[in-house]
RNA sequence: GGUCCUGUGGUGCAGCCUGGAGUGCACGCCGGCCUGUCAAGCCGGAGGUCGCGGGUUCAAAUCCCGUCAGGACCGCCA
């Protein structure tokens, strides 16, 4: 139907007679003899010279035959890449009227989400969509390749698998041959790849939609897709060395340069430094340690377990009103407080002058060190938490970001991977410990002992990996011996017969020659917002839901029929 | 389950605090004029359940309560 795009024609196609197909994007009409048709495809917009009563309206879909020519001296437009040139003689055949869009297609105009993912049809016509759709394309092939030239073999995995009674949420469907009983969706495929180590897959991975029915966020929808990669005989730096390959890939496929140098860093150096275990690196402003500083003082608010302080630069020009709102932000975040400094100036002595509620309880040492463990200068605030570690660290590693962190696609891209998580996060309330990945992560080898006497001390070969101070995913060496796997199931309170229940078939494969193997998983549609500079996955999605889970578009979910529910042996109760 | 923000012609917003006739702006739409525009320009016009329900009031887009929808976040996401 067509021999160019519409982004395609330049000066040297002047005098070839072609065909465009595309929507109208803007009409400009000049009386009966002369009118502007910007005919607009993926690709870009090509002005066509049409006789003043030709009938198109916005979005109508029209077939353009034309030849192309120089437009006129001083005609030309600089903000096209086709705007040397223009289509002349034009025969046009409209192919499709539409109504008015409902918003404009232009990335200038912004419009209310809801009313484009209900006409996510048009919306996706928007340059910055259709940039975003094809950004996602060359991620995804990028990804696949890196993992092909390392000699890893895609292998998909069922949708339909077994409910996993741990983790997130599952999405259930219903078994109509086996009335009463459920398939799952997967949340992931750990599982299914695990078993694929023990058949000798040796190097898989999977482009694979994973679904979780848990609550929506800005980098959160039900379905989402992973990079999932698992290989055998490896150790955790084998798999971080595959999985940064690729994504240094895919991040020159998506945006032409490649990543600066990837970062590794401790999850304990992590929290002390940045507070996070997901750590921004575009930015300074690190945590430092001020326990030396406050090691005999008299000042009881200084008096704690941990003492942290963050130095916010030129922060003493903030507001007494916007100091006040950090320390009750402190508070919300589970501070006992927050006490703020300003460096005010420096004597002649040389000593600091600092302002401060805290100040005249402060020793001439504790302000001197004060100031010179945190590197301030005058003009700056030095904002201090006492308190337990955990809380120090991330109270003052969330005022950090809040105070310091650039705006989404500023600032570069800086990878890192964290290391040497906890293998448990904490105790229920039972006094149980929680798995903080998944209960098949590896417990380090020196820290096997700690199991029994000191189970929140085991660190774990669990490893994440940041991209700016977002989760872009996290794997781990896997237990591959029984005997390791039954002791971290009794650890986390899951008895041999519901392990077998639960796991029984994992647990048999290990019995049956597992080798030691280790993966890892990458959130693609992070990825692809991150590298696309947006804020919200949903921008890199071509149908997302929206944060209550439904879709504007189809209506989704919907009720199912009477007669559905009865092949499904289902029956729905009232609210 | 919770906190906060938003809801006004097709689209984006102002009006709300301090109640007084659906008042305004920009875009779009419809009609007219216009032979070099490019988000064309000029003139004219149409288009509204102020999300929905209740309350207060002589009077509610505006104040109060409830509810629905969208968004940000907490919980949740092994």
């Amino acid at each position: 139907m067509r021999t160019h795009m519409c982004g395609e024609l330049r000066e040297g196609d002047v005098g070839k007679r072609v065909r465009l197909c595309g929507w109208v994007a803007t009409r400009r009409e000049h009386g009966e003899h002369l009118a502007f048709v910007d005919l607009r495809d993926h690709s870009g917009v090509t002005q066509c010279v049409v006789g003043g009563s030709v009938e198109a309206r916005s979005e109508w879909v029209l077939q353009v035959e034309g030849t192309v020519r120089r437009r006129p001296a001083g005609n030309e437009n600089p903000e096209l890449p086709t705007g040397d040139v223009e289509l002349a003689d034009c025969n046009v055949e409209v192919l499709a009227r539409a109504e008015p869009p409902p918003f404009a297609v232009d990335d200038r105009v912004e419009s209310d989400e809801s009313v484009r993912l209900r006409y996510r049809y048009v919306d996706l016509r928007r340059p910055r969509m259709q940039g975003n759709l094809r950004l996602r394309s060359r991620v995804l092939t990028a990804l696949r390749e890196a993992m092909l030239r390392q000699g890893f073999c895609e292998v998909e995995t069922p949708l339909l698998w077994t409910p996993t009674p741990e983790g997130a949420r599952e999405f259930a469907v219903p078994a109509r041959l086996h009335r009463g009983e459920f398939y799952v969706l997967p949340q992931s495929p750990q599982i299914a790849k695990q078993l694929l180590m023990v058949g000798g897959v040796d190097r898989y991975f999977q482009m694979a939609r994973c679904l979780r029915d848990e609550d929506l966020r800005a980098d959160r929808q039900f379905e989402f897709t992973q990079l999932d990669v698992e290989a055998s005989f490896v150790s955790a730096s084998d798999v971080r060395e595959a999985v940064t390959e690729a994504v240094v890939e895919a991040t020159e496929a998506a945006v032409g340069e490649r990543p600066g140098e990837v970062k590794s860093i401790s999850w304990q150096e992590a929290m002390d430094r940045y507070g996070v275990d997901k750590p921004d690196m575009r930015f300074e402003m690190e945590l430092v340690d001020l326990g030396e500083v406050f090691a005999g003082t008299e000042v009881r608010a200084m008096a704690a377990q941990c003492v942290k302080g963050l130095r916010v630069p030129a922060g003493a020009q903030l507001s007494r009103n916007r100091v006040d709102a950090l320390a009750e932000r402190a508070k919300q975040l589970g501070a006992k407080g927050l006490a703020s400094f300003k460096v005010a100036g420096t004597r002649s002595g040389g000593e600091p002058v600092l302002e401060s509620a805290l100040e005249k309880f402060l020793s001439a040492t504790e302000r001197a060190g004060l100031v010179s463990a945190t590197g301030a200068v005058p003009g700056d605030l030095i904002l201090v938490v006492a308190d337990s570690w955990r809380t120090a660290c991330e109270v003052l590693g969330q005022l950090r970001l809040e105070l310091g962190r650039p705006p989404v696609g500023t600032g570069g891209r800086r990878l890192c991977w964290v290391t040497d998580f906890p293998l448990f996060e904490g105790l229920d309330d039972e006094g149980v410990p929680i798995a903080a990945h998944h209960p098949f992560t590896m417990p380090h080898r020196e820290d096997l002992d700690l199991l029994d006497s000191d189970p929140l001390a085991v660190r774990s070969e669990a490893y994440d990996l940041v991209l700016n101070g977002w989760e872009l995913g996290s794997g781990s060496i896997r237990i591959h011996r029984e005997d390791i796997q039954r002791k971290v199931f009794d650890v986390l309170g899951i008895s041999p017969e519901d392990a077998e229940a639960r796991f029984g078939f994992l647990l048999g494969a290990l019995r049956y020659g597992a080798p030691p193997h280790g993966g890892f998983a990458v959130g693609v549609d992070r990825l692809v917002a991150l590298l696309a500079g947006e804020e919200n996955i949903r921008e890199v999605i071509a149908f997302p839901k929206t944060q209550s889970g439904t879709d504007p578009l189809t209506g989704a979910p919907k009720p199912l029929s009477a007669q559905s529910l009865r092949e499904l042996g289902l029956r729905v109760e009232a609210r």
